[in-house]
DNA sequence: GAATTTCATAACGATCTGTTATACTGATGC
DNA sequence: GCATCAGTATAACAGATCGTTATGAAATTC
């Protein structure tokens, strides 16, 4: 005995309403349909289902247990368009990211949570990589959107950069660093204190080579490396050492006021960060409204960083 | 976005065997079919269910999603069949007995217990009543089978009586009752002793009051009347009081040792314990199941009264 | 007992289903 | 890199089924 789910549903809707009229309307139906269900399931079935010549239409046993499983499925059913319809809005789906470690952990962790505030359904899945593993991960199809300092696309990559904050390095520390007490402090003074190198493969290693050159130093006294964000802020946290970093990383652990950066200018490359999407194929609507609230989370972020040297700045 | 509820389950099946052909035998369908779904459903839908070009066919998120949905309903599907079969052959199901209330509780709960470790799945609902009630409670199908001493049916009243025990009434004691220590009791002896009476509207009182008069007894000590089976063991039990039952009540009791019959022959009328149903509307397969039962279980049960007698007889 | 509501049946067009046959595409082998 | 192979998509068609309107039958209600 094999069933049209469909039929079931129906009958269901039936037994749910007290009616043939009543199910049919339910489901939208015009009662005929619902009522030659009906008389099908009986004769396939071979025993009643409902108890005849009863007008608050009364199920049979069996009528009532098939149409519990009907319910099942017609709750299934329920849920399932009204998965579609959130999926369509962007409010559930899966939305695969990948980025830097640092702005990953520093920035996009955070940002992770308050969208998730107006999008409960969304999962995200967090991936750590720079420029090379992104752009392999959003080609294979591993990703869906990542997040890095904008770097160079072949031409025809299929892939494509939307800046999202204008990029600045700076030299990090903790508050209580001595340098800070310093008028003027000069680049030299910088190699006078213990360094922390930016884990292996970050453009950050590349950008402290840039900056140790620039003031002629050969050697850099290199205490420790690999950390995450993390681990670098809290051995920052218990040491006069020093380190290279985005300065909205350092600017996003304002609150804590345990590491700061240090006011001296140092050259930097462009490093602006940027999501980068496929342009190939069409993003789903999570992730469509992940990188909308990416977007205006970081012209946000970018207000406030503005505001914030400003008052920096009068205040010195 | 309204689904058809097969789509999904075919839906289902694809991701659950992980392949369009596997998914299609699955569920007894060739493969053009479920294919053919699979490109509706994405094209409905507006997004892609599965990531085109992978041949370990791979759902994206929304495909997982609205398969589970689909799983669900495969499954209540599944157990909607089950359900068919096992209520055909009478593995699941209702069935709403009544009967009178000595038999009931003497005899027939235990069967029903007994039934239900072939038929775990069939529920009983039990009632109690006389001839009359029963009589109406089956043609206003409020029961499927009624279990009383067979009494005079109308001609096409629709009903029938199937004998499962033939009837004796005996004069129930405690074992420990005076009269059973004499040589050879007699009638008038019983007067001697307070009576209970059997609950109003039974065919035992009609029984008693007939015994009564045979004696030339216009008076009798009923000294407690109204309780139920168990109210008038216990009563029994702790007095030496004595009433009438049915002899297979009595011998039921045999195990517990506390009740007995006394060895006085008394008249009885043709009181034979039958199945009373309707003979217009088929019964369930769960009742017939059930009928069958009893009536196997009361063949036993006469066979090992009249062991039980021989024996008793030789004892002597 | 008449009115009203509800259910069952009939007939019909449209849709959908499942089938077979066949072309296509990605995986696997050398 | 090409051939082979398994699995998937497409096409075409016959049959079933659906949902509809119209209408008759049955039961409840007043």
């Amino acid at each position: 005995m094999k069933f049209d789910e469909r039929h079931l549903i129906q009958l269901a809707a039936v037994v749910k309403t007290g009616g043939v009229t009543e199910g049919a309307a339910l489901l939208g139906l015009a009662q005929p349909a619902v009522s030659r269900t009906l008389s099908m399931l009986e004769k396939r079935v071979g025993e009643p289902l409902f108890i005849r010549g009863r007008r608050p239409l009364q199920p049979t046993p069996l009528g009532l247990s098939l149409a519990e499983h009907g319910l099942v499925m017609l709750a299934a059913s329920r849920k399932a368009s009204d998965l579609v319809e959130s999926f369509r809005v962007g409010k559930s789906g899966v939305v695969r990211i990948g980025g830097t470690p640092f702005f990953m952990d520093a920035l996009i962790a955070g940002l992770c949570a308050e969208f998730q505030a107006s999008h409960p359904d969304v999962r995200i899945d967090q991936n750590y990589g720079y420029f090379p593993d992104l752009r392999a991960a959003l080609k294979a199809d591993q990703i869906d959107l990542a997040i890095c300092p904008i770097d160079i696309l072949d031409e025809g990559s299929g892939l494509e950069f939307q800046q999202i904050l204008p990029g600045r390095n700076v030299v990090a520390c903790r508050v209580t660093h001595p340098l800070l007490l310093k008028r003027r402090p000069q680049p030299s003074h910088l190699l006078d204190y213990p360094w922390i190198a930016p884990p292996p493969g970050s453009p950050l290693l590349a950008d402290l080579r840039a900056l140790l050159l620039s003031f002629g130093a050969t050697e850099i006294k290199i205490r420790y490396s690999g950390g995450s964000l993390m681990s670098v802020i809290n051995y920052l946290k218990s040491a006069d050492a020093l380190t290279i970093m985005p300065h909205s990383v350092v600017f996003a652990q304002r609150k804590e006021k345990s590491i700061t950066a240090l006011p001296i200018a140092i050259p930097h490359p462009e490093r602006a960060l940027a999501i980068l999407t496929r342009t190939d194929a069409p993003l789903s609507p999570a992730v469509e409204q992940f990188a909308g609230f990416v977007r205006s989370g970081f012209e946000s972020l970018r207000h406030l960083i503005k505001r914030h040297e400003e008052a920096v700045v009068w205040g010195l």
